[in-house]
DNA sequence: CTACGACCTCAAGTCAACTTGAGGTCAAGC
DNA sequence: GCTTGACCTCAAGTTGACTTGAGGTCGTAG
């Protein structure tokens, strides 16, 4: 099985080496061997690197991402657990949902004030429930938007 | 118009004190007279602040929030912007909805090992596209799971 | 065989978004 | 008029996820 230099897996990851460094010390990934100084890893961190940044996507923190794995790698949660974690990413996806379209409507709305526009606030009170109760339940942490 | 004393404002945004005068300071809301030492705002205080909850839910930044609304407090950008941000969201979404699936489909896979379950690893790949590309874009910064 | 560039370690710095703490002020109720 | 509790200011601390910098080590191309 051929091994990826630390260079190869940042390039292909598109990861900084520094990252890479910094999660094989938290234990996220590990490397295999050295090659001089230089760590070397297996193919599959690649795609373990992939779940990874799905989970950040996601909005998990990083010490999250690290308990749905076993040691040996591969994902390990119970069941329950895991669909609480997918009911969960169904709720943010709703709030996201109504998120998005009171943008777009705002975008085309014709209404000189949006506060004044009826549909406007209806949509503010559909994504600010969700919102507001997010925001009692924990404070988020801003996850910079996909631009 | 009543004006709300932040304590009553903290009450129903559902934010901590320290959070409103942080927000304040940082120019987000700003409060429109004192009663005492007491900060005292506009109702309309809470829709910005249901606003700023969506804002972060959506995964922008305080900064970015903080340009989306006009000086008077009415939000305010560019049609191109909005629908650029609205966009973003979509990825995002869609983004989720596939990391979504794939937790669920790990919750019930039978397969021993989820590495060798084809389904599994056809949903990494769509995932992983879209996080490998906002991994490239920019680096998140957790956002904690609505748990 | 020497130079080069890519990697190494370890400590410290950074950034956003808040929170905490010490010490102070005020309006309202008794 | 005094206490009380909710608020005030300002500086400093916290957390997560990295990045940066100084000083060092290799393997390989020339």
């Amino acid at each position: 099985m051929k091994l990826l230099d630390i260079g190869e897996v940042a390039q292909k990851s598109g990861l900084p080496a520094s990252t890479l460094r910094y999660y094989e010390e938290t234990g996220l990934i590990s490397s295999v061997a050295r090659h001089g100084l230089r760590r070397q890893f297996k193919p599959g961190v690649l795609l373990r690197l992939k779940l990874i940044a799905m989970g950040r996507t996601a909005g998990f923190a990083l010490g999250d991402i690290r308990g749905m794995f076993g040691s040996d790698g591969r994902p390990e949660l119970p069941r329950a657990e895991l669909h609480e974690r997918a009911d969960a990413l169904d709720r943010r996806i709703r709030e996201l949902t109504a998120l998005r379209d009171t943008i777009r409507h705002v975008a085309d709305c014709p209404a000189p004030s949006h506060m004044e526009c009826p549909t406007f606030r209806r949509l503010v009170n559909v994504a600010g429930r969700a919102a507001g109760a997010a925001a009692r339940r924990k404070r988020p942490r801003g996850l910079t938007p996909a631009d």
